[in-house]
DNA sequence: TGTCCACTGGAAGGGAGGGCTT
DNA sequence: AAGCCCTCCCTTCCAGTGGACA
């Protein structure tokens, strides 16, 4: 029971905007229905049926931008796939599906975002197959030949097809090379009674440059691009999904509209569209409204920028806090657009006086591009004659903000009451 | 046309930290 | 306990670079 005076009380007494299950709108999700994905998805399917026949699908490379419904079409078959095995079970029908055998059919998913080492993608792949703690591969310690060895041995114990997804695979590869990939794309020739089908996605047409030939042919059996949806396809997509989330009044005119234009903008990405429909229904609901308007999409907008931003610099380690705020102050007090040796300068200076080893120039340099690459500062390499070659850097987050939340650290917490100026003579006041 | 600056960014390797094997 | 493996973070070294300037 949850007594008058309890903090969540008036929460829970204000009526939803959702009809029921918002993760509807979340791009985990995935719906009975892929709009505008039709296509893709019989052409895939028309590929992995062979896994059902119990032989080996080509391998299948995927390419398209964030939000062209990739993953998504690949995990809609994995459902469809264990649907079918579900109703193979349940009917207890050998023959249902002929000289299909769904029963023989593995799908492994691994996000090589997340797990980004050549030992952690094989590890994850073989624990698949493991049911006791005791035999699984452990989180570190072994040699790769002793992980891939255990694999294979894993996957062959029985007969199968096991078709390994490789989600954002090019974060793999650029961070890696191509050694994982080498070892899964030559796997077949070393099972006896299994078979292995890879799937790649990337965001990134060009990976594959980083290829090894072989692999390269290996892993490019089948090539597949994904178009980015356009605004009237995204609003599709967003009115089946606000179909289900919400009810129908909920919605004002033009929400969805603004939603797909917005995301449409974003070379049509279908994610950015749902979380922009969730965060305004989210806005409404906490405010109390009954309907969601064009003005809650336009704070949703807003604030998943700022979250972005917000989450970026929070997960920053130390020194590219320092870096970062270094950029900050000095651009504050001096001119705007900063050189590596007055940013090197600045950050040396704040580190030392915080009662840490400053790193070297060279490991700063790779700090300034990680922090170009998230999009918390401009960086480019610009050449003055002779006063040298060397990268133009600029802040591009809300400097005021910023500053405030990389002082609430309590790592850095020290530098808070020190001020800086620009410039190679750098000084504390 | 050659020089020079202030770096850039690749390569190699050290060492700490996690953990397994013998 | 000693030896080994893998990853991550970092340093050291150094060839290469674009463009102003003499």
């Amino acid at each position: 029971m949850i007594g008058q005076d309890n903090i969540f009380k008036s929460h829970m007494d204000t009526s939803s905007v959702f009809k029921g299950d918002r993760d509807i709108l979340r791009p985990s999700y995935i719906p009975e229905q892929l709009p505008h994905r039709e296509e893709q998805i019989q052409d895939l399917a028309s590929i992995m049926v062979t896994a059902l026949r119990g032989n080996r699908p080509s391998n299948v490379l995927i390419f398209g931008k964030t939000g062209t419904g990739k993953t998504a079409v690949v995990r809609f078959l994995e459902r469809e796939v264990n649907r079918l095995k579900r109703e193979n079970s349940e009917s207890e029908l050998d023959d249902e599906f002929g000289d299909y055998d769904v029963d023989r059919v593995e799908y492994v998913y691994v996000n090589c975002e997340v797990v980004d080492t050549h030992y952690g993608v094989m590890k994850n792949i073989g624990n698949k197959f493991v049911d006791e703690w005791s035999d699984q591969i452990p989180f570190t310690g072994w040699p790769m030949e002793k992980v891939y060895d255990s694999l294979r041995e894993k996957i062959d114990e029985e007969p199968r097809v096991v078709v390994i997804i490789l989600d954002e695979l090019d974060k793999l590869v650029t961070k890696n090379g191509d050694s994982v990939l080498y070892h899964l794309s030559k796997i077949n020739s070393e099972l006896k009674n299994s078979k292995v089908s890879l799937i790649g996605i990337s965001n990134n047409l060009k990976f594959t440059e980083f290829l090894d030939p072989r692999v390269k042919s290996r892993l490019g059996e089948e090539k597949m691009i994904f178009p980015p949806y356009d605004a009237e396809q995204l609003k599709d997509i967003l009115a089946d999904r606000a179909g289900q989330a919400f009810e129908s009044e909920i919605l004002g005119n033009d929400v969805i509209s603004l939603c797909s234009a917005l995301a449409a903008q974003e070379h049509g990405d279908a994610r950015r569209a749902l979380d922009l429909l969730r965060v305004s229904a989210e806005i409404a609901e906490r405010e109390k409204d009954e309907n969601v308007t064009t003005d809650h999409v336009y704070r949703a907008k807003n604030k998943i920028e700022q979250d972005c931003v917000r989450e970026a610099v929070n997960t920053l380690p130390t020194h590219s806090k320092l870096v970062l705020y270094s950029i900050l102050l000095i651009g504050d007090n001096g001119g705007s657009k900063l050189t590596t040796g007055e940013v090197f300068s600045a950050y040396s200076e704040l580190s030392k006086r915080s009662g840490m080893d400053p790193l070297t120039q060279r490991r700063i340099t790779d700090l300034i591009s990680e922090l170009d690459m998230l999009g918390l500062i401009n960086a480019r390499v610009k050449s003055f004659g002779r006063r040298g070659r060397t990268k133009e850097i600029q802040a591009s987050v809300p400097k005021r903000d910023i500053i405030d939340l990389i002082e609430s650290d309590e790592s850095i917490e020290s530098v808070k009451h020190l001020n800086i100026h620009g410039g190679k003579q750098t000084t504390l006041i």
